[in-house]
DNA sequence: ATTGTCATGAGAACCATTATCAAGTAGCGG
DNA sequence: CCGCTACTTGATAATGGTTCTCATGACAAT
């Protein structure tokens, strides 16, 4: 795990799903982007879109959420990883970004000797249309 | 959808339920409950277990997330909460506590109207032993 | 071109969650 | 207590997002 995992191979699909990543601005779903790809003429299937997003995902090239309603969604990367303020009732989300949370994960790790660190923060409540 | 839904009966099931979530201090899923009180002995349903943690999580008697996997988990309402810093690799869970976090996310709520706030945090990463 | 390896994709499998609906029960008024 | 009615329960089926299977196809180094 530590050492290289192959390198992904260059192939039409992964070009593809690339390619209409970064044209999109919002969160989409795996089954949205396959649609999309799909109604634009490309030939590609659900398990590909699935498996390339997971690759890309994990490699840093797109940030990955949860919808409230625990389906996956995906988009290009901007500068820096962020969080959510999510109500609980009607989903509605802010984008939020704490402040010293990449430095402090850093210290923490480095307090307990731990590597390779990453954090997950959300936040909830309840929104202002929602009382 | 504001006002009066009808009050939840009192049933041995969503007392056997109430009581189990005041024992536990972490996350659990409705599967795990379900699993859990059928250990102890109890008869009820998986999909009671569904539907009250759903009714209590709506009537703010628990708080619910999602995993990074998607599943749902509850665990009780309560203040004092605390947060974990996790390997990946054996599971090794340290416990930490973040500086300013709860003021923070006080005035995250102010600043967008959000209230009932509570926030969820973990880090991950490989732990000493794990290299 | 050949060959080993990885990627693809159609469909099946998986699994958390929700819907169905007949039978049980809480709570209330009499 | 009695009975009525609406709510709750639970075994099971259905749903739907995601992952697995594995035969076939494509990539890239030789």
């Amino acid at each position: 795990m530590t050492s290289t995992d192959p390198p992904p191979r260059h192939t039409r699909q992964r070009a593809a799903v690339s390619a209409i990543m970064t044209t999109l601005d919002e969160f989409r779903t795996a089954q949205d982007v396959h649609a999309e790809l799909r109604q634009r003429g490309e030939a590609i299937g659900l398990a590909t879109v699935y498996r390339t997003l997971a690759r890309m995902a994990a490699d840093g090239e797109v940030d990955s959420i949860r919808t409230p309603e625990g389906v996956a969604a995906y988009r290009r990367c901007s500068a820096g990883h962020h969080h959510h303020l999510v109500c609980r009732e009607c989903g509605r989300t802010v984008e939020i970004t704490p402040p010293d949370l990449e430095a402090w994960t850093e210290q923490v790790g480095r307090e307990f000797g731990f590597t390779h660190l990453d954090h997950e923060l959300e936040l909830f409540g309840r929104c202002p249309d929602c009382g």
